[in-house]
DNA sequence: ACTTAACCGAGACGGTACGTCCAGTCTTACT
DNA sequence: AGTAAGACTGGACGTACCGTCTCGGTTAAGT
C-alpha cells in the first residue's frame, strides 16, 4: 500500500514542464547535444535555470525525457513469420531513432549515461526492458510455428539490434534506408532459424 | 609529387609524444573521456598545454591516437569456416575494445566525432576501411568454398559487429564474456548462409 | 481624519509577527547579514515567506524592525554638566549598539539603507530624530548653565558620535570598552565649551 | 631577505590590470556597489572573469584597490596650529571620500569587510595605519609647541574623524560641505587643548 | 661560432557553461 | 483575507575548461 502524501504548496505547472521539453528538442536538434546548454533551454524555454535543475539531474536526465519518451503504443508485430515480425520491430526501433532530435542527441546522451554506472544500468532497466518483452513475445510465436529453438540469447539479439541502428543511424550518420530493417531482419532470423 | 619541405629549427622530441599519449590513457581510464582536461593531461605528462594542441586538434583527436593505435598485425583469420573466420575477427574487435582505457573512451570519444561531419567520415575512412577490407577476403574465401552467395552486403555486417560490441561493452559496461564473439559470429555466418 | 476601514477577512496574528522578529535577531547574530537570507527567516519562524513580504519591504526593513527597536524609555539624562549628560547619551547609543545581533547587522544595514535615497532620508527622520531632540534637551540646559554657546551644530555633534560608535564597534569590531563613552564626550564636550 | 622567484610563463599585462580597476571605477559610480556585478565588471572591461579572480579575492578586495588607491603623497600639513592641521587632514579625508565612485563604494564595501575579520583586520592594518603616523606627527609637533598633553588617544581621535566623515558623506549621503572638515577640526582640536 | 627558426614549459588571456543560491512573486489548499 | 508550502522568473555567484597567446629559454640545422 503506498502512503498518498497531499502535496503541499504550488503545484508544479505542466505547461512549464511542456515548454522546456518542446525548447530541448528544438535545441538538441539546432545546435546537437554537445553545444546544447541548459542556460540556453532554459531561455528557450522562458523559465528560469533552478526549474530546470528541480525535475532533471542534468542534461542526460533532460533531454532523455525530451527526446525518447515514445509511449509505446504500438502493438507487438505478428506478421507470421520470425523475419517479418523482427522486421516490424527494427523498423519501429529506426523510426524511433530517426527524428531529427533523436540523430543528434543519441550519441552524446549515451556517451553521458555510459560514464555514470547508475545510469547505465537505467539504460536496461527503462529503455530495453519494455523492448526485450515484446522480442520475447516474438521469439514465443516463432517457437510455437517451430522457426526456432528455445534456447534463444534474446538479450543479445536485442542489443544486435539496438547497437547496429544507434551505430548507423547515430555516430555514421547515415540517412535511414527503407530497407534497412529487412536487411538485418533477414540475417538475424535466418541466423535464429537455422541453429 | 609531394613537396618534402625540409623542416627547420628544433625538431619535435620524440619523447614528448609518448608521454602526453601514456598520460591520455592513464587519465581517460581513471576519470573518464568526459571528465578528462587536456590541462591535466598536460600536466600529467609535464607538457605545455600548446604542445598538445601543436599535434592534435583537440582531444578526440588525441584520444583516438592515443587509446586506438592497433597497429593491426594480426593477420587475416582463416580458420576453415565463414564461421570461425566471422568469430576470430570478432574477437579480434573485442580485444582492442576491452582495454580499460578503450572501454571508458569509446562511447565518448564516438560522440566527438559524431558531433562533427568530417570526423563522422573519419570513422569510415580510417576505422572500418581496413576492417572491411580484412572481412571483403573472409567472405572471398566463404563464396569460394560455396557458404556464401556473392551479394552480401559487407558494410552492414561490419557495422553490426562493431555496434554490438560497442553497444555491449561501451555503453553497457557489460564485461568482456569469452562466449560473445562466437555467438554474435554464429548467428550472423548462419544468417549469411541460408540466404 | 484618518477613514478607519473595518479589516476584513483573518486579520493577522501578532505571534507570527513575534516569531518572525525572533527569527531575525537569532539568525543575523548566528549567519552575518549579508549571509542571512529571508528564506532562511521564514523557515526558522515557520512561516511562509510571504508572510515576510506582505509586513515588511525587504530585508533591510525587517532587520531594523527587528534590531532597533529600543522603545527608547530611557529619560534624557540630566546629570549636571554638559559632559556628564553626553557621556549618558553616548553610552545609551553604545547599549544600543552592542547585542550581537546589533553588531552583526549595523554594517550591511547601512549599506543597504544608503544605497537607497528615500531609505536614507529615513535614517535621519526616524532614527536620528528622537536622538537629535534629547541631545537639544541636552544642550538646552548646558546653555542655561553657561557651558555652552547657543550656535552647537547639533547635527554636527550627533553624526560625530553615531559615526564614531558605528564605526568602532560596527566596522572595526571593537570590544565595547567601558571607558569609551567617557573618552568621547570628554573630547566633544570640552571642544564645544571651548569655543 | 626576500627570495625573488623567476616568474614563469606569461607574465600579467599591467594593461588589464588598469582596464578592470576602470571599469570597476566606473560601475561603481553608475550602479553602487552591491548592484554591481563582477560579470559586468569583466564584460565592460572584455575581461573573462578567471582574470578577475586571478588577481583578486572577490568584489571588496577589487573595489577596494579601484577606488582606494591615493598613493598618499600630501605632505603631512603643517600649518602651524593643531586646529589647522587637523582640519587639513579630516579635508585630504573628505577629498579621498567625496569621489563619486567613493561614495557610492564606502558603505558597502565597510560592510563586505566588517563580515569578515581577516579584512576587518586589512582596514586597520592597511587605510587606518599610514593616517594614524601621520596625525601622530602632528600631535608630536602640538606637544612641542605646547598645545596638548602628551597622552592623547590618537586612535579614538583618527576613529571619529573616520566615522564622523564616513557617516555623513557614505551613509547619509550629505553633499561635501566646504566648511566641515574646519567645524570638525574645531571641536576636535579645542576638546584636545583643553583637557 | 653564430644565426635562425621551431620547439618547449608555464601560465595569463577572453570566453562559455556549469550547478547553486537567493530575491521577490505567484499559485495551490487550508484555516 | 491570512497562512504555510513551495514553484516560478531572473540573475549573480565562483569554478572549471577551452583553445589561444605571450613570455623566457632550449635545441638543432644551416651558415
Amino acid at each position: 500500500m503506498t502512503t498518498v502524501t497531499t502535496p503541499r504548496g504550488r503545484p508544479r505547472d505542466a505547461r512549464v514542464h511542456a515548454a522546456i521539453l518542446a525548447a530541448t528538442t528544438e535545441l538538441v536538434a539546432e545546435t546537437g547535444y554537445a553545444a546544447m546548454s541548459l542556460g540556453a533551454v532554459a531561455a528557450r524555454a522562458r523559465v528560469g535555470k533552478d526549474t530546470l535543475y528541480r525535475r532533471w539531474s542534468g542534461k542526460a536526465e533532460l533531454v532523455y525525457e525530451a527526446v525518447f519518451t515514445t509511449t509505446d503504443t504500438a502493438p507487438v508485430p505478428d506478421t507470421g513469420s520470425l523475419e517479418g515480425d523482427l522486421a516490424a520491430m527494427t523498423q519501429q526501433l529506426i523510426d524511433e531513432f530517426s527524428t531529427p532530435a533523436a540523430i543528434a542527441a543519441l550519441p552524446g546522451l549515451l556517451a553521458d549515461f555510459a560514464a555514470d554506472p547508475d545510469s547505465r544500468a537505467r539504460i536496461r532497466s527503462d529503455f530495453l526492458t519494455p523492448a526485450k518483452e515484446r522480442l520475447v513475445d516474438v521469439f514465443e510465436r516463432a517457437r510455437e510455428r517451430g522457426e526456432s529453438a528455445a534456447d534463444v540469447d534474446t538479450d543479445l539479439v536485442l542489443d544486435a539490434l539496438v547497437g547496429t541502428v544507434v551505430f548507423r543511424l547515430g555516430v555514421l550518420g547515415d540517412p535511414p534506408d527503407p530497407r534497412l530493417a529487412r536487411s538485418i531482419a533477414g540475417i538475424t532470423a535466418k541466423g535464429i532459424e537455422a541453429r
